[in-house]
DNA sequence: GCCTTATGTTTTGAGGGAAAACAAAAGGCG
DNA sequence: CGCCTTTTGTTTTCCCTCAAAACATAAGGC
């Protein structure tokens, strides 16, 4: 018997056309770093102007589009309506670390609306709590946005293994949390209605140099960004999406093996890369206290402290031997360095890259480079907002009603 | 100036609609196990039975389907017409090794309608002379080819990194060669006309795992592959689509590092995977001449030699180290050995299986399998076939005029 | 003040799928 | 044997969406 298939793709008909392409619109006018007019829209996408101009009009009626003031730019023939991203429509991304709780909205355009940072060591808290306290910050941020956004969607990104489809945190060493299921606690910490969407840390920070407004690619669409809290994660974005697997067990860049007669890690496993260029690993090396942040580290570092170059000595030597393999695989040999790694990115660079122009197999031919990720902290809460935002941009007919 | 956008999507037009739904209707087709009917067709895409009749008449008046004798099942209502892909599309796949040369045509329905395989040392081998016997068991296979049969295009596997759009093999070490444009040699190799597309032998390998005929999944849809030849490559396969990454130098899994203070390596780096599991460092830790075959190997090691016994604990701990590392950046806990691998399977499986438990961070929650492909010999030349096979079933419009 | 230019809108037409009725080919059953 | 039921496949009618082309609008240039 044949099934309905419930996944399988589905026949396309005419109101399939009309999505595609009020979607392909939102998009192309998200995607742009300028204002586009109607026309533009019309040639950028291959419609007929008046095709486009009649989706631009639905998209503008629904608020997913706004028309702003006229260029004053004296040009020739009859003035453009420049359009620009809804700035009604906004999301909420949380994001719980080590280090800090984050709550944060973005709006289509990408900026920022609102937002609560707060410093807090939450390594062994208690989960409770730790979510009261988000609820808390989530309330005030809520309270304060300008009357009329629309909130969409939200997401939450923590330092662990998830299994987003159920909403369950499997495994978070940093805040020592595990099989947690989160969709209790998250429905008290956010307004009712509103679902939250659970993932990875890494990457979700990932899409913010992926992405640098809802729907607009950042200047890097092929790279393996490396997430240094107090462990390692990460996260590989091909074209400009991360690739997450089936599972959420991707992006473990902490744990690959860099000298398998090294010393024993938390894992089961021995000489994990964490247990190097971890953060703790670092301020260890160079004989700092656990509360130094890195950004000391490197200043010691500069200034000749032995210590402090011997940590990052070693690290890099780690690293070198971890990303070699992981570019090795992947074939991308962009490395952009998030969290802790990337206040250490400028003393990370020149032997980091050393190490990869030797061991990697491609480097004659297209050499490794490394980035630092540039963006506010709590990367994770911006990076949650920019995909509950795609939902927006992969179907805005749902939002017209 | 708004460009009309070479690559951007296009607005859909309705003529849009038409092609998605016609390549819609033939990938339903091809990926049922058993002959569906217009009426289980129209079911499993959600169109009506009008649209679905519609499109499958289009397509069996291109030869794309065919339509088989009913069954003589009796049942109820008026008897179906069974619905096969094509038996008259073909494609050609090539593939060259280290040690065969392989010609194989494969029909849309995953039929092996005729092939030439030949034993051969190619290592060190001169690219024209190669191309040119390469050419000859070609031409042999297709004058032996069913009249009427249309070969729709053809693949190369290859045992090395290339550049697709180039049609350049940058590295090919076990061969010998680097830096080999192969337009030319190609076109002195097929007819006229039939455009070859260059691959990774590795990638290409992958597929016939992935899919068992065009377009119908195989039993596995998230996997490593790995393809010993003399080196061993690699290929990280995502919802059954081979991740190739932006540029062809992704799965280079035997230049992972094992140990960072191992030997040197002929890529510049040192304790690459190679070194330990490729296959001239099994048949030498196991005290075998180089021409043995993993086969005798393997009987050694099953037999109680204590060399062949070491060199498959050796391989299997390095193998363990390596696949670690790649399990946990990609997530994914099946492995697919092919190539000589395939055939130390059953030996390397339980060390290799344990030392995977003890080094993956998912292991708990989702235990790492070790898998071997079954598949003939030369899998390349299948899997090249196979991409070709996959344009027909992406554009099917474009094979009906 | 008229022409040129670019943008935006309206009108008309064609293509493709949906819905529903219709036709066909078998078994079931009195 | 004849009629009903069931399933498949076909035909007809309608609606939706986009293309094409003409038209309207709002500016600068001369």
């Amino acid at each position: 018997m044949i099934q309905p298939s419930t996944d399988a793709p589905s026949g396309a008909r005419q109101s399939t056309l009309r999505t595609t392409n009020l979607a392909l619109v939102l998009r192309t006018v998200c995607a742009s770093a300028r204002p586009l007019s109607r026309s533009d829209v019309a040639v950028a996408t291959g419609m007929t102007r008046a095709t486009a101009a009649r989706l631009v009009d639905e998209l503008v009626a629904g608020a997913l589009l706004d028309e702003a003031e006229r260029d004053p730019l004296p040009r020739r023939g009859r003035p453009a309506t420049p359009l620009l991203p809804g700035a009604r429509f906004g999301a909420l991304g949380l994001h719980i670390d080590a280090g800090l709780l984050a709550a944060r909205v973005l709006d289509l355009r990408g900026r920022v609306v609102g937002e609560r940072v707060e410093q807090r060591d939450l390594r062994g808290s208690d989960p409770t709590g730790t979510f009261a306290r988000l609820g808390a910050l989530t309330a005030e941020l809520l309270a304060d946005l300008p009357a009329g956004l629309r909130v969409v969607g939200a997401g939450l990104a923590v330092p662990g293994v998830v299994d987003e489809a159920a909403g369950v945190l499997l495994r978070a060493p940093n805040l020592g949390w595990s099989d947690l299921g989160t969709a209790e606690l998250l429905h008290a910490c956010v307004p009712g209605g509103l679902e939250v969407v659970l993932g990875n840390e890494a990457d979700l920070a990932a899409r913010t140099v992926a992405d640098e407004a809802p729907g607009r690619a950042g200047p890097h669409r092929d790279f393996l960004y490396l997430s240094g809290q107090i462990g390692i994660g990460g996260a590989v974005v091909l074209d400009g999406q991360v690739v997450t697997g089936s599972s959420g067990w991707a992006g473990e860049v902490g744990h690959v093996c860099v000298d398998p007669g090294g010393p024993a890690c938390s894992c089961g496993s021995t000489g994990c890369l964490e247990l190097y260029a971890g953060r703790h690993a670092f301020l260890r090396a160079a004989g700092l206290p656990l509360e130094a942040t890195s950004g000391e580290l490197a200043e010691l570092a500069r200034a000749g402290d032995p210590a402090a170059a011997g940590a990052v000595e070693t690290g890099a030597w780690a690293l070198g031997v971890a990303l070699a393999g992981v570019v090795n695989v992947v074939g991308i040999p962009t490395v952009v360095l998030g969290g802790h790694l990337a206040e250490l990115a400028d003393l990370l660079r020149p032997p980091l890259e050393e190490h990869l122009a030797r061991r990697v197999l491609s480097a004659r031919w297209r050499r490794p480079r490394i980035l630092s990720a540039q963006g506010p902290s709590a990367a994770g809460a911006s990076g949650a907002a920019l995909r509950a935002l795609d939902q927006v941009l992969a179907d805005p007919a749902r939002w017209l009603g």
